[in-house]
DNA sequence: TCCTAAGCGAGACGGTACGTCTTGTCTTCCA
DNA sequence: TGGAAGACAAGACGTACCGTCTCGCTTAGGA
């Protein structure tokens, strides 16, 4: 009961510093960015940062913000897996449209590959399963390991690029874009003889 | 042709250098690298480096390895445009093949972006070109920009994974791997209702 | 007296760089000594250097020692202030006997010129003090200014003579000499003429 | 008559870099002037400055500059001797005030001692000079060295401060002053119970 | 008058120190 | 007892000069 007070400063401190993070990469991108600024920020003391965290990418990477992107992804998955396997791709990019800024000002640099990374390794999973239970196409030939990774890097790169475009375009429309893409670069009946 | 009598002491110690980070980055990752680690390596003084490169990003960036690959690539697209306008990435893996050391070291952490974002340049290129010149399949009711990032950040993507792979598998497998996944994913006769 | 409490470990830190530098000093001269070297012989990082110090030169100039001085002399002053204005000289003479090597390394070279500044100003203020109390003798007709850097520049220059002379002599005997020769270059009699 | 034959191109050069060196120390110090500046305002190489001065001290304090005051004060004392053996001091109060603005910028800092070194050096040979040839007054007691240092001293010291004032005043009042102050500071007669 | 030794500029090079910056640890107080 | 404050060691950074050194070009001065 007491320490349930404790507690509570502790994951006020986090969600202070996760805040100053992300509005401070918003403003000035992820490598110019320093431990220092971020406890300023954050209202918090530098040395109390590094009770709560190992150093700035672990608090970049530190879940809580992911975890919400992946029972997302897990819902949408479960819910259209029937027609089209892929389907969830809707939910990402509505989701990531409400992260616009941060996405923008951390896509190039250092930085990006490190969200990058953490992305990849939440629609991974996701495009595993869905591939694993139900492949279509032409790329039924395929290993699913590389077809995984074919999704994810086209699904990412997309992506974005969409999040950089100036005239903000919908989920919506580039969803539908990214399903043409992925229904295929040859014409029908040519992809046999693509070996 | 002429100015090129630079001295050859500099283009040595250029070279040098670049040797120096090669094999600094293959043994250590690129970020533990430090500048000065790379001088001593290439036995050039600490203020040599920077009369030559602002900084490890800009040597490791600088030109002579990624103009080879640029003609490479181009060589490539010049001689298949015809069957195929994407046949030249038969050459892309070939060439990464040739570096797979690099690119395992360098491909997850900071560097790996700078480098990704180097080939994807590159690549973006010459997918463009590709592209523009003849569309074919399902995708060609989508503008060209988003095809090109969905191209490119595809290839990438299976790309990393392939260099990472330990049986190391040839170019030509994993080349055709990827024409396959790009023939689509979704049933022949289904692309006709796109949009 | 009570902001004084700034942490032992600070005043410990700042204690140890200005004996390291005067060790130094004394083994290999003020200017081939670098911060770095000062930093080691004090046991500390050189960072700690730079959040104490703003260069070598804002160390040997740093109070504490010099403070010293300035009280010794201003206590002979008012102590001999009837007698013999400049009377203050032995306590001066018996204040450098005790820094003795460190003046004599520092004697020739930049750091010269810096203490002999920082001795200047010291004296400077005493000499003042005395000659504006009390002129006797020919110089009587001298205005103030002129007078104290004759004085100042008298007493440094064989103060810094003495110093150096390998059978050490007490400060007793440079005053009695110092004296001696205030007294004057002309025989008695003769500046009454002084214009 | 034959080593001399040194090229005309050296003696211009030596001469340019003389002449630079002294036009830069004006504007800005001695310190803060760079080989690199002297040799671009001198019109020459950098390394053609090396080729005639080992560094910027050397430079300085190369002859050519001192030859001409050491022969006017061998002058002046020659000339005057008999009299008062200290009358060169007008002499060397005429040279310095040919080099006002140098000495102005040149005084404070690390500079300064090295040309007050150069000055000393000369001044102590005219005065051991003057003093060893004719003691008179008070200091007649005192062994020859320690009276030098003291004489140089004060006159270096007075000179210093005076060409640093503003209304410039002219050789021979200070001139006059200074050998009031040399008379002495204590009553006639009081001087023989000075030990 | 030509030729040859030099002076010269340009600037690469190794080296050293600088002062700044950030990191992560550790210590000391305060609430 | 947890957090704020901040001293500290460590060490990379990029800059600035230094003094040495090769290069070719030019330019006298002696043959």
């Amino acid at each position: 009961m007491r320490d349930e007070k404790i507690d509570r400063r502790v994951q006020r401190s986090r969600q202070m510093l996760r805040d100053a993070l992300l509005s401070l990469v918003i403003e000035r991108g992820y490598e110019s960015v320093t431990v220092q600024d971020i406890a300023e920020r954050a209202g918090v003391g530098r040395s109390t940062f590094y009770t709560h965290f190992r150093d700035k990418q672990d608090l970049l990477l530190s879940e809580a913000e992911w975890a919400a992107l992946a029972r997302e992804l897990k819902g949408a998955a479960a819910a259209a897996s029937g027609a089209d396997p892929l389907a969830f791709t809707l939910a990402f990019f509505r989701h990531v449209d409400g992260y616009r800024q941060v996405f923008r000002a951390i896509a190039g640099g250092a930085a990006g590959s490190l969200v990058q990374m953490k992305l990849r390794k939440v629609l991974k999973t996701t495009v595993r399963n869905a591939l694993s239970m139900h492949r279509r196409g032409a790329q039924r030939g395929v290993p699913l390991e590389p077809a995984v990774e074919y999704v994810v890097g086209a699904l990412l790169s997309l992506t974005m690029w969409w999040i950089e475009q100036k005239p903000r375009t919908s989920p919506e429309d580039i969803n539908g874009i990214f399903h043409r893409l992925l229904a295929g670069f040859v014409e029908p009946g040519v992809c046999k003889t693509a070996d």
